[in-house]
DNA sequence: TCACCTGGATAGCTGAGCTATCCATAAAAT
DNA sequence: ATTTTATGGATAGCTCAGCTATCCAGGTGA
């Protein structure tokens, strides 16, 4: 197919399209001649998953273009861990945030932690260090000044829990297929990453909610019950 | 002290201030003329409230708006649990998204769900229900069109898992004091505030890797550990 | 032949979040 | 008493992200 026809059938815009490969998330139509390319449904498929990134998740361009990037270059491992992991590279202009040295060795710290956690594995890419740290010095200088870096302990655990919540709850099982072939992997991967971001998001409204429910409960001393009671049935 | 003081004090450009007086973040100076006002302490919590909400927590101006509008209403019960919940207040213009009646009935099937739980109070300003809700039909739109709203038991008791991990791991005890005087209550908000927004996004970052793990632990069959696996000591 | 489409380039638009300038007036300094 | 400085209010402009629109010379298909 051709442009026109393109943006017809995903319903974005001539000139959003021509924008999103300039920027590089969109591969360019193979060339017929010096002005005439034709499209397949692989564009099809990165335009839904690029609207979706935008409009569904809210990521930021930027991250947007890391994620397909991931998924565009070679892969060793699992394409869709990578491309979660992808999300999580901290967006550029977010440094020099206080000391640079500072941040090392936090992060440095919070990496020695989280490979002491029976999940992780040796991967190097351990973007979410960089975050957490970055984070953890944010903590350190609004709230408490000595948050020690293991008082991530309990909550490593507990993202561990709700990563196989998540993952055995998933309605016709687990969401990521098992070694799929390259050419299956836009759809699951689309999936994939849509779920763990609409996922989080959910959680965080409920997370939210419970801390608020947490604090009104404490204040009006009413009963504050403990994680493990058991849940009414609705209705 | 006057705006060219608090401007100094605060490091927020004079310009700026004024800019969030307009806004109606900032409340005026107590005027002394025509063109004369003068600015206490109170001035210089909420413009560090205002700045750590935008800068560390990257809450957009309209949801800071929101919650020092809460705070500076009446209140009859917490007043920072009340403020925890204004910070989920939908956005204006994030409605509109697909079917209303839909999304409306699913509001309402959110609702009694959360009502059942044992942590939640009667409140009726749920407004998570609401982002619960829409993020929930976009689960059905781009993923698993049956998603049933009874799945949403389980990540809530990790959510209330995970408020009670972190109100018992905070340095110090509990963030939020129990009743505390009214003028008491600008430097408790804003840690709690702050606290659970940067708690919030630590979280986000460990169960982002706790996911991309898992994948890649399945996809590579390595083992996957259960949730309750002990942690190996770090180092 | 000729209306229509193409890729590439470039410019413009919108909204968020500031930032800068002007101005009439009031306070402070001399 | 007069100059200097600061003030609040109004208004305009700036930057960045993320598009969107227009122009153009060169092809396509009827």
């Amino acid at each position: 197919m051709r442009l026109a026809e393109l943006a017809r059938q995903s319903g974005v815009p001539r000139s959003t399209i021509k924008f999103y490969i300039r920027e590089g998330m969109l591969p360019a139509g193979e060339p017929r001649a010096r002005n005439q390319a034709t499209y397949g449904p692989a564009h099809l498929e990165r335009l839904a998953l690029i609207r979706a990134l935008r409009e569904v998740a809210g990521l930021r361009l930027e991250v947007v273009a890391r994620v397909t990037a991931q998924l565009d270059r070679g892969f060793d491992g699992d394409p869709i861990g990578e491309a979660l992991l992808a999300i999580h590279a901290p967006a550029t202009s977010e440094r020099a945030k206080g000391d640079a040295a500072e941040l090392e060795k936090l992060r440095a710290e919070v990496y020695e932690l989280m490979r002491g956690l029976p999940w992780t594995t040796g991967d190097e890419r351990h973007f979410f260090a960089e975050e957490i740290a970055g984070t953890l010095l944010q903590v350190r200088q609004y709230l408490y000044p000595d948050y020690p870096v293991a008082a991530l302990l309990p909550l490593a655990r507990v993202a561990w829990l709700l990563s196989e919540v998540e993952f055995e709850h998933a309605p016709g099982g687990p969401r990521v297929p098992l070694r799929a072939r390259r050419d299956d992997l836009a759809e699951p991967t689309r999936r994939a990453i849509l779920g763990s971001v609409l996922f989080e998001r959910i959680f965080a409204a409920l997370h939210r909610a419970a801390n608020s429910m947490r604090s009104i409960r404490i204040s009006e001393e009413l009963p504050v019950p403990p994680a493990d009671a058991p849940a009414k049935e609705p209705r």
